[in-house]
DNA sequence: CGGCCCGGTGAGAGCGCTCTCGAATCGTGA
DNA sequence: TCACGATTCGAGAGCGCTCTCACCGGGCCG
């Protein structure tokens, strides 16, 4: 229990099933090669013996440590108001215990924190890396490249340089925001207004972009920056309505926002969505639910996103199990997003 | 970039700096009883070559990880509705960095898990877990006390055996549960009813003991037990108000309960909180801001929890640089609460 | 019937590091 | 001045594992 028995070594497998360790090592490695009544004696031997492969023995020899590093940067604390990361984690928790792999999970806050990542991540203690780097001007893809770690991103990463070499998972930010803008039109609204998160994020200038697909070039008044928070989701409608009192329906850059604009409405005695018809984004239903009246928002499978990213940066380890993508390294994929009504829209 | 361009051993950095590997070695791990003309020549040779020690060839001979499993079993998805673990993971992190340790995550659900994770801890992986587990039913402590990994609970763990060895960090759920209905007697409240969570938690189990603290031998029909959702809060809510529709205050289990709750109060009529107060436990600011009206709460700090059982874990590994306990174990921590007032009670 | 090939096995060389131990160096007190 | 203790450094033995390579035996072809 508390004092720590000396863990058996495969010398110790070996000699009880009476082979010499190389035997026992294909064994317990799949035993290709080694014929059954040896193979049957080693797995007893094992069994009986409760030996368990020293991790550390093994990755100093093979250079590998079936662990892979998900790096969340975000220095916001907004991040953590939403189950976001959570869902995603879970979905690569289980791609990753599914192929015995280890997740490592690293958080960072601040610049100081990104030179220690890249250390890390250079330091080769990890197979491979899953980074969640939202912002346009985040340092920490460059230095990821620079230590040369196979990564696959969350998100479209918003780089300046050229290379289109980035693997990464995204969900169809602008597909999802023309469907929003187009269920508002088909809603006979006229005034649509937006409110986008903050743009040096690319799943908000998707979005925006996504808005102005379907808008064309309106009224550049009709849209309002804003930061993905439901303090700036109020103070954002609250701006829209002096300069477009007149306004019709509200496409919210994320669920958060939208709850602040709601918030607002019913303040100003806008009735929802008979006045004014607001959509979100994310379908948080902890917040989508929650509201009053309940919201009509973009659902993107955030889950399964984490699960993609997993199995792509499996594959491009080479690891056995994944089935195996066509040749070389996998490109980037996009998921659908689906429209959720509920009643604010 | 791509090809792994062979590490710098300490074999290259002694080299370098015109030492044997053994003084290289001092050096890199402190420094101690080297003089500084050698010091300073391995520091730079270190610099310049962007030596990083090789963590699985040490752990070989240390027997030691510096790293730490932060288990997560919750079957139940309700867990990612809200930001409760990422804020605990975010001061476990913050420690863990702190003191050069890692985070291995291992997210479960299903019984079948259990024993993977079991055997994943028990394999001498890690030096430590970080467990949360709050299941009284949960083989999960059992598994771990047999490995025989040093561990520390988030949150009291419902043990039915004997033995009070576990370490854990919780907050004083009873505590804040009496400030709570405390408060609401306050206000003048004299018919007030509590909605429990699931009372195979230990957290849901002593916030009733904490009502009942306050409350002494009431009306049983003023206690409903439901599940830490807003749908189970709806049910319970209306269940409530058809045994005793003369209902003045309810203290519900948490935010999400209160959310549930408040909406079947608006839904029959009822002004909160003028007809009937509401109080609410955890803050989750995503919730309780969000709600009509704002909620009244009880707040943990729960990033202080994952900072302090990090702290607690790392302590009992003997981490130096973590100033020392006095003496053996360290004990259980329970984290006092706040009282949040909002416009809800 | 002999040589050859091939699948199955074991011996042994490291992987990169820590740590013990003895050698070398330096100072100090008598 | 010389012995002796303290300090600093290097040589070398592993930690537990994988993997190459040589070895051995039996089946098959010539």
């Amino acid at each position: 229990m508390t004092d720590t028995a000396p863990r058996p070594t495969l010398e110790a497998v070996a000699a009880r099933a009476g082979v010499s360790r190389a035997t026992a090592s294909r064994v317990v490695n799949g035993g290709d090669g080694v014929r059954e009544p040896l193979v049957a004696r080693v797995r007893r031997a094992v069994e009986e013996l409760g030996y368990v492969p020293n991790q550390a023995a093994r990755s100093l020899v093979t250079k590998r440590h079936d662990a892979v590093a998900v790096v969340i940067a975000e220095p916001e604390t907004r991040v953590f108001a939403d189950p976001f990361f959570a869902l995603q984690l879970r979905g690569i928790s289980k791609e990753l215990t599914a192929h015995d792999n280890q997740l490592v999970l690293l958080l960072t806050e601040g610049r100081d924190d990104h030179a220690r990542v890249g250390r890390y991540l250079a330091g080769g203690h990890v197979d491979g890396a899953l980074v969640f780097s939202l912002h346009l001007d985040d340092p920490l893809p460059g230095l990821i490249h620079h230590a040369g770690v196979p990564t696959v991103f969350g998100g479209r990463p918003g780089w300046s340089d050229g290379r289109g070499g980035a693997v990464y998972v995204d969900s169809d930010n602008r597909g999802g925001a023309r469907e929003a803008v187009r269920h508002l039109a088909a809603l006979g609204r006229t005034r649509i207004a937006h409110i986008t998160g903050p743009l040096d994020q690319t799943s908000a200038a998707d979005r925006l972009d996504g808005f102005r697909d379907v808008m064309g070039d309106i009224d550049p008044g009709l849209v309002v920056e804003s930061d993905f928070t439901p303090a700036g989701g109020e103070r954002a409608m609250r701006r829209l309505l002096e300069r477009h009192p007149d306004v019709d329906a509200v496409f919210a850059a994320n669920d958060l926002t939208a709850a602040g604009a709601l918030r607002v409405l019913r303040e100003r005695g806008r009735r929802v969505p008979e006045d004014v018809a607001v959509i979100g984004f994310d379908d948080m239903v902890a917040v989508a639910e929650q509201t009053d009246p309940p919201l009509t928002t973009v659902r993107q499978d955030i889950e399964e996103m984490g699960r993609l990213m997993a199995r792509l940066l499996l594959r491009r380890l080479g690891n056995k199990g994944v089935e195996a993508g066509r040749t070389g390294t996998p490109s980037s994929v996009v998921l659908p997003t689906t429209l959720v009504r509920r009643a604010s829209a």
